[in-house]
DNA sequence: CACTTTTCCCAAAACGTTTTGGAAAAAGGA
DNA sequence: TCCTTTTTCCAAAACGTTTTGGGAAAAGTG
């Protein structure tokens, strides 16, 4: 009897059976106007208590969703936020970029967003990605993570005033939200506490340069040598590669005890942990005993291993919901330059970390 | 002079310099209707070669790009697929997930749609999520993988007639479409192939039940135990669990040589190589040399371990590609049962699979 | 009672497309 | 020339919301 018009339930070319009632249907049924539904469901002043309780009751009993593609039209945005991955960089290595995104993803749905996912193959094609997302007005914000020093995606959004978040930071002078680890930080204390136990050759497996984690590493590790004071050696600093981590950071570690002087603690990104354990396998040297060993981030291996490894751990997921809070109060129109954020990382000491035979 | 109208450029509440034009800007430029415009840029027939041609160059001149949201309102459909992963099961391991998704998202990026993840902690909040997209009218197609025997997904959106395609099967009478390896052919081959080398204890470390590859997993290693005339033994199949591939393999591995007569060879999914490796050093077995090792999954670490491990490499990429296009058709009304199809996994020999010593 | 304020509701416009259903102009046919 | 067909274009409607700008009724005020 009533529904006579708009005929609904068949939206799809195929037999979706759509059980959807949209506002017009709603506000019928309530013999209210359109206009009264939607702004009793909006929480609006203006509406008597009374009739917005009955407006939400029966929204629920029918099961009444506001089409978001009709929202999104009227609200001038997409409520959608963008985020391009890359495969070619080992990044998705256990559970830590996934953390990351988990804590996006959360935070994202939270606030009634949706996150829109490209896979690019290349840097090229993460830049050809970012654009579309940007220039074909398919997203509100953008999320950038694994960022260069010199990283073209940023200067790109900055000049068109296009809401994001970094996850890491460039360079680059003006003023932008990101919020990182503080992996200076981290390798410090992880450097002063080998140098504690009594370490005074501890070598650095860095990630490769171009990339900008490594840089807080190395700051930290210096500086870590340095208010330990111990001399900083330069055949003690090593860079394994994007492209295969285990290889290259295997044949650094043969190379690292080829010196005459050979370290006796290592610290690098847990990523390249397998390199170093074959390289120390063959050289007949146990990790943990003859050498210690801390990593940088929390990976299943380094908790299954035994000895297991001492890490520093990065919180991924809290990190995660951060950069989307920020984000969202970036896209409303706040200043970028106050969300600026550093995250302490923790470390965790297991097994790999004693005092030098 | 002209664009006196319609204020654009301050969509968003930040700055966000909006450069782009719309269509009733364009066609006012064009001194031609909306509908002329839009229909040439369609290139519907009914307008002329001429116009067309001015129309498409103006287009590019002016960058203009239609706006997706009012698109997707005025054609009733989202252009969006959508998928939820969930991080608890490994499933992120290495590179295997990964070439799937870039598959996806790299035909889904072609047909010009959008691909939006969820990330669930859980089967609950799976579902959940995935609720939210088809009942809030988000996607108009979803993609499934890790598909379990009962998977309630399934059920939920065949009852509904919500479109859909599964990366692997699952136990419903009612047809659906699918993508799924031959995990049975693969292990088949891989058994005969260690038989024909003259192994006769043949081990099957398989996945966990309740999921569905580890059905395929075994089917083929009966098969080809069967095919090479040798007994099957209960004692020589093990499952390891989702939540820790590494640390329950090792411990299998362990008890699969307490065996009064222990196997020469062992079939495997290659995420639980690293608890195999570990076992087996532990028990002064050399892989490879003293136990023959075929895994499931091209892994990295598959590829520079010494021996570097033989393998059965499903091409994870084309698949992710086919379950698309597939999504596409199903999406368009084609008929789901039409597209169910099996893909042949390839076998790499590379240094574990020697016959016994 | 007359006037002002507050409460509660709604019609119409707007968001930017695509589709529908012509209509005018040009071309073809007798 | 007159009628029919084809070509080329366009005004208006539609998609489903939210927002704008009132307006009528109720309540308060003197």
């Amino acid at each position: 009897m009533f529904l006579e018009q708009s005929g609904n339930g068949i939206g799809l070319g195929n037999g979706f059976k759509s059980m959807t009632i949209n506002l017009k249907q709603l506000s019928k049924l309530l013999k209210l106007s359109p206009t009264t539904v939607s702004r009793a469901l909006a929480d609006y002043p203006d509406v008597s208590a009374k009739t917005r309780a009955r407006v939400k009751q029966m929204a629920i009993q029918q099961g009444y969703q506001p089409n978001p593609v009709a929202r999104r039209l009227q609200k001038g945005k997409t409520e959608t936020i963008g985020i391009v991955i890359t495969p070619e960089q080992n990044y998705f290595s256990d559970t830590f970029f996934i953390d990351l995104l988990s804590g996006i993803s959360n935070q994202i749905t939270r606030a009634g967003y949706e996150l829109i996912l490209g896979v690019a193959s290349d840097e090229e094609h993460e830049m050809q990605s970012m654009r579309r997302m940007v220039e074909g007005k398919r997203v509100d914000g953008m999320i950038l993570t694994l960022i260069r020093e010199q990283d073209p995606r940023v200067g790109y959004l900055l000049d068109r005033d296009f809401p994001f978040v970094l996850y890491g930071r460039t360079r680059e002078t003006r003023p932008y939200a990101f919020v990182d680890m503080d992996g200076k930080q981290a390798f410090e204390k992880a450097c002063t506490y080998l140098a504690g136990l009594g370490h005074r050759r501890i070598a650095l497996l860095n990630g490769e340069p171009g990339f900008m984690f490594p840089v807080g590493c190395r700051e930290g590790y210096e500086s870590g040598l340095f208010l330990s004071g111990l001399e900083l050696d330069p055949d003690l600093i090593r860079e394994w590669k994007h492209k295969d981590p285990s290889q290259s950071s295997y044949r650094w570690t043969l190379e690292l005890f080829k010196n005459d002087n050979p370290p006796t603690a290592i610290l690098f990104q847990t990523e390249a942990v397998n390199g170093i354990f074959k390289g120390l396998d063959e050289l007949n040297l146990q990790p943990g005993k003859d050498v210690a060993l801390i990593g940088y981030d929390d990976l299943e291996i380094a908790r299954i291993h035994r000895p297991s490894l001492s890490v520093l751990r990065p919180q991924a997921k809290e990190a995660g919901q951060r950069v989307v809070n920020i984000l969202l109060e970036v896209i409303k129109g706040e200043d970028p330059e106050k969300f600026q954020e550093i995250h302490q990382v923790e470390m965790v000491i297991r097994e790999t970390s004693l005092p030098p035979s």
